[in-house]
DNA sequence: TCCTCAAGTGTCAGCGACTGTCAATCATTG
DNA sequence: CAATGATTGACAGTCGCTGACACTTGAGGA
């Protein structure tokens, strides 16, 4: 577990940043697929190579901050304790994602991110996917957890769906925070009221 | 509302799906990134060119039978009484599937195109992409059902959840299906049971 | 001080998905 | 038969992305 990593390491999310700042001003103002990847490195000072030396793909530009926040979310819902239901413990690694949409600033450029998403199908292609990564993280560590608790007989495919539906109930909150951001929480806390589980 | 479609859209079909066959083939051989549009091309005794004239994409081959499954869960759902308890009528919506996964011949195809699109992230991509056009069109059905029976205050966040809550256990069943494909139904039944909404 | 090594970069060449264009072909219809 | 419209192949081009190689630069040791 490394925390800040190196002097190198640093620099080099310097560079990423500055890159993703350039090019999410580009995406904002022409979208993403009329933007081409020598655009966004004429943009920054460097040849097209060499942004693929930062980014992987020209998707990846998008998703920096989102990658953060959802390992945030993992290790937050590993980190609640055992006796809680496991529902209540989804609603609440969902916080940070709660308190983000609270911050003016982050609200105007997480809308900002979002829009260019929603305007791309291939980048909603990509947004899913992440959510689904997300899901199978979360599904681990419940999973880890059950096995913590010795309950022996988790059911998989139980726990899978219910990581599937908590999701499904922050995906929804976040389709209507487009309209309306402010009223992101008591969206999700109505969704995951109505969908809570029985048991 | 056409039902056939004109000899031509009928010959159209025919080549599609022999495209297909072929293309499905090949990628279950060397795997879906591993096969190049030209040697399917080549394959069936086309162009690359007129390859995409029948298919807008290389991932949409892959896509050809989902798409008419897709299609027929929306009509199922809005074909369900009135009166039936909205997670009871996404259940039975979702029993073309289940019947796929009876029938073993089907289940064989099937299970070899799960397994294409599991081993290439951009086909997962592409698969989570329809997953969510789905659901858009289930959460329409169920909204357009609620205004029929004159229910002014539903709660359109709540109704996009539930709707992303069934097709999680949808999602989950299948995963869980690749391992042992006669769990499939079993599967669906334990995770809808589990999460069915209290209201 | 000079040499060395490693990291970062630019250039170039190439692959594969996909698109536009145009001319040739083929079937249909009058 | 002639005109028409749909289908096709051939070709050229764009864009995302990768591999190879040469160059620069800055830090550290001889």
């Amino acid at each position: 577990m490394v925390a800040g990593g190196s002097l190198r390491e640093v620099s080099r999310r310097a560079v990423q940043s500055r890159i993703a700042r350039t090019a999410e001003s580009l995406f904002a103002d022409k979208g993403f697929e009329e933007t081409t990847v020598d655009e966004i490195a004429a943009a920054v000072g460097m040849s097209q190579r060499s942004f693929f030396r930062y980014f992987a793909s020209k998707d990846e530009v998008v998703f920096e901050g989102l990658e953060r926040l959802s390992e945030q979310l993992a290790t937050r819902l590993a980190a609640r304790p055992l006796e809680e239901p496991e529902w209540d413990s989804l609603r609440r690694s969902f916080d940070p994602v709660a308190e983000r949409f609270a911050d003016p600033e982050h609200r105007e450029h997480d809308a900002a991110i979002q829009r260019i998403i929603d305007r791309s199908p291939r980048l909603l292609a990509a947004y899913l996917c992440r959510l689904e990564r997300l899901q199978r993280a979360l599904t681990e560590a419940l999973l880890a957890r059950a096995v913590r608790r010795s309950e022996c007989g988790t059911d998989e495919v139980v726990v899978r769906a219910m990581v599937g539906g908590a999701c499904a109930c922050l995906h929804a909150a976040t389709l209507h925070a487009a309209e309306d951001p402010e009223a992101f929480g008591r969206g999700l806390d109505r969704a995951m009221t109505a969908l809570r589980p029985a048991a």
